[in-house]
DNA sequence: CGTTTAATACCCCAGTTGGGGTATTGTGTA
DNA sequence: TACACAATACCCCAACTGGGGTATTAAACG
């Protein structure tokens, strides 16, 4: 029987998933945290075969969990969770040195498989995850710079943007020129090949650069 | 035992639901679809007392579904779930005749709470939603106009704004003038208190006007 | 120890945006 | 019928955006 740590902050999809497990699928949930602070602590009382994380929590991401608990030693294999097929997170949760990848609309019988997979430590992407990391590889090659890698000051522009402030407003808010806001824009444009601030907000958003209300 | 219906795009989460309810819980899901095409043929082969119906779904959303079954001359009552907090779905799903709201992140027994209230055909909103009906009728007292409103025509604005189209390519797109998009565009950002079109695409995707990709 | 990259800053400039008006038409409703 | 409102269209204009450059500095990486 493989023993699952689930960190989930949705309550009733964590309800549904702890009684969705029959005894013949050899999978049970032995914790349910909504809080990625606690699972450090989960991890060690328990006997944990394999965690399955979600992506999109508040406060403590998936991604930021995974990496914490890597920091403090653990090195349990793990199944990241989300609804994002989005390249970015995929990318983000092999770094931390996630196990595998499923969408929640994946099937049953699709996420037996992964957790099965992920925890005899071998690699799970679910097809979706499949076609998107093949095109990240292909372009990859083709392009050397990989996709749209944005800096941690360019996604703070980004947000700064999407709140409504004009160049004028961002700079003043983070000490720089007017100047070096509109040359961060105009980088953050290219690399994400759009042409207005409005269809940037709408990309960031739908790939989890800014997080919803 | 409530007999319940589940459209619900997300397998997983579905799955979950189903397997969810214990016998002593007095609710049971005797069908679930995907699809809100297939509800009607659903709901008159098996014998419904609630219908559970999710507000995000591709293709047919849940306030559509609901708006069709209806004219279609059925009356189950219908509990919604939904992750947003949105007063704008909440509206929505109410004019169509649904009978309750709950949120994805709220816990079993709340929801188990909300599906027998609804079945009993009376009115259940999940606490986090209550706040924000209160808030909307009074704002509403206040203001006559009713928040913020957005005609069709809007929408259509908004969606071109956020796939990065510019006031020219509105217009030509919806064979309208310049000068109309302009005045469109400027009606909405009163109407949603923001100050670019930014912070307008933003605001319009918290609140699920554009749906996400 | 060079090379790359992020962050910073500046120049130019056409074109768009955002904010202030006003007005006509059709539709729907009180 | 009369009032309200959505959709349409136009005027003016200061300010900002987006696209084209170039360049310095510091940190990161092989």
């Amino acid at each position: 029987m493989i023993q699952a740590l689930l960190v989930e902050d949705h309550d009733l999809f964590a309800e549904g998933m702890k009684s969705m497990f029959q005894p013949e699928d050899g999978i049970t949930i032995v914790a349910h945290t909504k809080n990625g602070h606690e699972t450090p602590s989960l991890l060690e009382e328990h006997q944990i075969d394999v965690i399955l994380m979600d992506i999109d929590m508040p406060i403590l991401d998936g991604v930021t969990t995974l990496k914490m608990i890597k920091k403090r030693g653990f090195d349990h294999p793990t199944l990241m969770l989300t609804m994002h097929q989005s390249m970015r997170f995929v990318k983000e949760a092999l770094e931390k040195g996630a196990q595998g990848y499923i969408l929640k609309d994946a099937s049953k019988p699709e996420l037996i498989e992964a957790i099965r997979t992920v925890s005899a430590r071998k690699n799970y992407f679910h097809p979706k995850v499949n076609e998107q990391v093949f095109d990240y590889f292909r372009n990859r090659g083709k392009s050397q710079s990989g996709l749209n890698e944005l800096s941690e000051r360019e996604k703070e522009i980004i947000k700064c943007l999407a709140e409504g402030m004009n160049s004028k407003a961002i700079a003043n808010a983070l000490c720089i020129s007017e100047h070096t806001v509109k040359t961060h824009r105009r980088n953050i444009m290219h690399k994400m090949h759009v042409n207005t601030s409005a269809e940037l907000v709408r990309q960031a958003m739908e790939q989890g650069i800014i997080e919803m209300g």
